[in-house]
DNA sequence: ACCTGAACACCGTTCAAGT
DNA sequence: ACCTGAACACCGTTCAAGT
């Protein structure tokens, strides 16, 4: 005799992501998500393998997210304020897909190929097509490593944090995009 | 009637941070590292105050070992080379200091200062005084976050990541000394 | 077909008892 | 003064039993 089924693989998606946020990766327990979707723990495997896959599930459905607002970025500056501001927003979600600590699950590759898309697109058009790869990069380094530091607290104290970012934003998109400008001037 | 130690605070951190690479964070345990130090878990609670400090001395004495290695660097590029070098030999302690995930313990602000002094040092030569902290977060940001990207697989699959590296290096330092060169020839 | 309680192995941590 | 076994609360996970 079948059984209604009382929660979803999408609610237990959606109660993890909310536990990563408010309680620390530390929080997102298979006990703690089971009560918030009203079932016991046991039953989550009926539609997660563990622990493991449910924290990657949240880590490739954030880089779903974060690739739809880097879709509406207008140029490079635009992309990097925008990627900040998730950052921000999410400071756990962000470091899980960032910087994932040693030991903690990964997405899968292609959810990292998806936030790529705008990147390359406005990395190409500054660098150039050869280029476009090694700039999108040198850009995409600078802006987690940013601001995973500063989520961190590894800037330490003291400083303008938004004075840097913009000082780092502004030079380095400017450093990207020198190759191709030198090459204009040559041809 | 006291007893003789047997095992000290050195012992302990130190086969904490052989755990923490070869098993990676999950493996770091208080069971664990009681056992290669010659005593029962409980015993480790005499030197420290619990796992999470016990973490946050492992990232503490390798950003200590980190700073050692980048005071002997002879410039910018010099520095971010070893800095690199020493995220591929210790992965796992790398990433715990430079891009904890969410929820694990972080070194105490004075020993992330240790570390920028050489980074400044150059930093400044390049930028000028008055912009080197910017200049220096600009690098130490890029290079944090590519290292952490390729150690996680951030970059996908396919491309050159030494070219990468090579590309990032010798465009930010050119970008952060940009200005500096700048003022210099209008003045 | 889905859910549950019970159970297991394994954590971190506390503490009274040993020496 | 340090170390230990026992105990507790809490994990992730498995599985036979319920409906």
């Amino acid at each position: 005799m079948p059984t209604p089924e009382r929660t979803s693989l999408e609610a237990i998606v959606a109660a993890a992501r909310d536990l990563l946020e408010t309680e620390g990766l530390p929080g997102l327990t298979m006990q703690a998500v089971a009560e918030r979707v009203g079932v016991r723990a046991p039953s989550l495997y009926k539609r997660v393998q563990g622990r493991d896959q449910l924290v990657q599930l949240v880590a490739e459905a954030t880089l779903v997210e974060v690739a739809e607002r880097l879709e509406a970025s207008t140029d490079l500056i635009d992309l990097v304020d925008r990627f900040r501001a998730f950052g921000h927003e999410r400071p756990s979600a962000f470091q899980l897909v960032m910087t994932p600590g040693p030991g903690v699950p990964t997405a899968r590759p292609e959810f990292g190929a998806a936030t790529s898309g705008p990147i390359l697109r406005h990395a190409g058009a500054l660098a150039g097509e050869p280029e476009a790869l090694e700039a999108a990069r040198t850009v995409t380094a600078w802006a987690a490593g940013f601001v995973s530091m500063e989520l961190t607290g590894g800037f330490g104290l003291g400083g303008d944090v938004d004075a840097a970012w913009r000082f780092g934003a502004e030079r380095i998109v400017a450093a990207v995009g020198s190759g191709a400008q030198g090459r204009d001037l040559v041809s």
